[in-house]
DNA sequence: AGCAATTTTAAACAAGCGTTTAAAACAGAG
DNA sequence: CTCTGTTTTAAACGCTTGTTTAAAATTGCT
């Protein structure tokens, strides 16, 4: 751990930590000072409250979760190719910061949240272009015609579950915690074979993609 | 509503709707007594605290959760039919009560969380022979070679996440709710042909599947 | 009716919450 | 060192939390 930080971001390292860990609710102003080493009157002397602590956590949150897919959308290269890319990123991000799916869709998810404006940031992913790039693609006959809508259904449900419901799975098959991130590294794989196979029919990589 | 349920009922019908929406550190004893139109001694009367209460609550829902499953499996159909019905029931059953997989996962999650022991109810579902009976398709050559631990995420990933996620995906495609229901029916119709196709390659009924 | 047990309530409890206050510790400039 | 503004702290604020108490209302029984 770098010491030389300020105390600003020794707060928001922390409130980072804690806020991702147990949710906005879930823990107290004291636990995070406590967590930052210092006073609670300290962190309210940097952010004016709890909420608006939260509201630059969550948001740095999600555009950390959004930056490895913009990224990914903005080469040039070939659709199959940047859905291989963004697979590979996508369980790259969530390995390091597993618990960060769950916090963005819980407090976004809860009626009465601290209330963030976030058509701004997914504004971003529509002016990649890749929902209009995946479009060309399925009037090429090159990708199968399925709703935009199911398609970002697909590859967020078979990134972002995974890790979301590890406890489940653990639970269900008996998996050490050892066990089961072998187990993300060979399922990416599979979620790889089967996307790729599903959104393109006709590839001929199809069935002989490798680690 | 039944009003000649007891208050007993009251209570914890009250208390499950709640306990749902919000999660247990998302909500206040008086809340729930208030749901239930009625005292919050009254609460603590019939049930010891809010912790035993909500274990109770979180209980029934991981029972009704895991419900459709057991006796999808526990029929004698192919394993392919099973397949489909399951993803039908699972559909029906989410559609119903949508926020019940966010639930049952976040608390799960919580390192701190009521503590609850799930081994008996995940036994359950070892106990239908599920397992066994991928396996033997397997060997048989009738399905697809992959860890059985990996069959259950692609399953709930596929299942689940759409409705954990709805929040997000609504907000990324500017959706209503009525829009994003219609998505979900087309959606679980897409999540099957894939995932019927992915595991029995040879399947003569791959690209037919019909609602 | 009257009595006992059960159910419901209002009120209070200590503890913890988010937030504020006012004083202490510290820093840099003169 | 002294004076200034900034950073940090301890303590307190009013309020809400989970839980308990003791009295009131209700019920069932004889």
């Amino acid at each position: 751990m770098k010491t030389d930080s300020t105390t600003e971001d020794k707060i928001k390292e922390a409130a980072k930590q804690v806020f991702i860990a147990k949710g906005f609710s879930g823990c107290t102003s004291r636990e995070i000072a406590k967590a930052a080493g210092m006073n609670v009157a300290l962190v309210n002397y940097y952010f004016r409250s709890k909420s608006a602590l939260f509201k630059i956590i969550f948001e740095a949150a999600m555009g950390d979760f959004l930056l490895s897919m913009l990224d990914v959308f903005n080469t040039s290269l070939p659709l199959e190719d940047k859905l291989r890319n963004y697979l590979d990123r996508e369980y790259a991000f969530l390995t390091k910061y597993p618990e960060i799916p769950s916090f963005i869709i819980n407090e976004m998810g809860r009626k009465e949240g601290v209330h963030i404006d976030n058509t701004a940031v997914f504004q971003c992913i529509e002016h990649t272009g890749i929902f209009e790039e995946c479009l060309m693609e399925q009037k090429a006959g090159r990708m199968r015609e399925i709703d935009i809508t199911s398609i970002t259904l697909l590859m967020m449900s078979n990134c972002q579950f995974p890790f979301m419901g590890a406890a489940v799975i653990k639970q269900v098959h008996a998996l050490s915690d050892e066990q089961y991130e072998k187990q993300l590294v060979q399922h990416k794989q599979i979620v790889t074979d089967m996307l790729i196979g599903y959104l393109f029919p006709e590839s001929k990589s199809t069935q002989i993609t490798q680690k």
